[in-house]
DNA sequence: GCCTCACTTTTCCCCGGGGAAAGGTTTTGT
DNA sequence: ACAAAACCTTTCCCCGGGGAAAAGTGAGGC
């Protein structure tokens, strides 16, 4: 057998390749074999030609596309370190974001695991990932009044439904464009005497009579945002995840907040508690990426 | 606006799953919307089936395939608690296996980019992923001598090769069916006085003169195997990775090892040292899986 | 010389979506 | 009432191979 004419079945053996993967290292232009036949097709190796293979088969390992791989072997055959060395760092970096997911993950199973009989539960934890997001500004009816949360927001609602809804507006084509909004003007927490505004965007020459109704535009602002589903009182869990994810990424630094929304975005008068979903908005200094 | 007639871009966002991924697990059946126009095909969704997207976006997120998910929904909707269990501690035990993997990555990672400037020599590494093989029995020419390796190897090969390109060994058309390897019926490392077969597969009417030559067939075993790639002083590295392997997966437990081949699958008189391709076979006792 | 077995070649479908194109629909604004 | 913007639909290609099928080819044995 002549000794630089290696079959695919034995080359691949020899690097622990697929015959899959070294076809389409083929094609790609990654390890092409020395030698085809020009009428059967065969491919034909060389024994120098599983560094070449061993070299890619450590890289896919890492991780690698088969398209970095390509630059790579290119950069080492040109001897372009710094190449090699932004890569290397960057799947380094790849490498621990993943490897604290996976931990993440595993932390998870772990828990449910240990409820032996409520694996489910798992579900309750309802809010999505933050995500930062740009609010257009918008035109709003509003009503700012302070009282207690759980009264003060039904009632202000009330009142700005009742108001779209009056004869006169109706006349006016004047429609809803989104969901009812409540936005939080303090600082922190407080059980009586919050200051309190709910809004409800619409569009149309709208005309109100309350004289601390309110017919104003909302400002655009850049803010990170949740969705959080599940009973009113839960609804903290989605400020924890919003805070924690602003300390992570550092985006407190820069100063104070806005005033947070939160929209409702399904009718509390129509779905039972534990499906209400509501978003979560709080407002980040501009500037910031 | 209809309150339960939520169209895709606005369930897409509520839940966070992807347009595509809801249309995907549409036609999977995972998660259909409660009503789709017959006419213009558009998907209508409910706010009770945020809850099921959720799920299914936790896990997916865990990394269970859709089918598993599937299994998962159907067994928590009848109430099969062992089902479940037994998914997520399997999906626990594949979690761990992959942060290994990924953190043994992350080390070679790391040890590449403290070397800066010679990142490739990672792949000096050259010995494969340790793999059990049935190796076939075989007819081979050996002969068997005491003797230093590297000078007793080289003059039995060549006395092999002689005899089977002798002038009667030729006319009964004796073909060489393998490639040359190095028996060594020693237990531990000896550098003078070593046992040493030589042997070469070959197939047809063989017929020896030396006395000390013999025809025979080595009997099929299953083996530990492993390509070494580089010079002959090196393949050290090849035997720890495959006492390592046996280690881990406990084979060696159930008694002692058989005698190791090595498989030298290109022509050291053709090749460069550096290249040389080397397979080692560590038979294991049957029984074990 | 032929037969058979082992090897190789291609092509197509699968995972779980991302991205883009080409087209129909609904809403919005004036 | 009509145009534009935003939204929805489908289809096709991409990642990195695994698995399978249908077909052609090599080498060994009689």
């Amino acid at each position: 057998m002549p000794v630089d004419q290696i079959p695919i079945g034995k080359f691949s053996f020899m690097t622990r390749l697929s015959q899959k993967a070294l076809r389409l290292y083929d094609s790609k232009g990654l390890l092409v074999p020395e030698a085809k036949d020009p009428f059967t097709g065969y491919r034909y190796y060389t024994v120098s030609q599983l560094e070449q293979g061993i070299k890619i088969k450590t890289l896919s390992y890492m991780g690698f596309s088969l398209d970095e791989i390509a630059v790579l072997l290119d950069a080492e055959g040109t001897g372009n370190c710094e190449v090699i060395e932004a890569c290397f760092k960057k799947r380094l970096e790849d490498i621990r974001l993943e490897i604290g997911q996976l931990q993440n993950i595993e932390g998870i199973l772990q828990g449910a695991c240990r409820h032996d009989g409520k694996f489910m539960e798992l579900f309750k934890m309802s809010v999505t990932d933050p995500v930062i997001k740009e609010v257009p500004e918008m035109r709003v009816i509003s009503k700012r009044e302070k009282g207690i949360y759980a009264v003060t927001i039904g009632k202000l609602i009330g009142e700005i439904c009742a108001c779209v809804s009056s004869p006169e507006n109706q006349r006016n084509r004047v429609k809803v464009t989104g969901p009812v909004m409540f936005i939080c003007h303090d600082e922190e927490y407080k059980e009586t005497g919050a200051d309190i505004e709910v809004a409800l965007p619409v569009s149309g020459r709208v005309s109100v009579e309350d004289l601390k109704m309110e017919v104003r535009t909302l400002p655009a602002v850049k803010a990170i945002s949740v969705i959080y589903r599940g009973p009113y009182q839960g609804v903290e869990a989605g400020y924890n995840r919003i805070f924690a994810y602003a300390a992570e990424n550092n985006l407190e630094s820069l100063g104070t907040f806005g005033p947070s929304r939160e929209l409702y975005l399904n009718d509390p008068a129509e779905v039972p508690e534990a499906e209400l979903v509501t978003e979560i908005q709080v407002p980040i200094k501009e500037g910031s990426e």
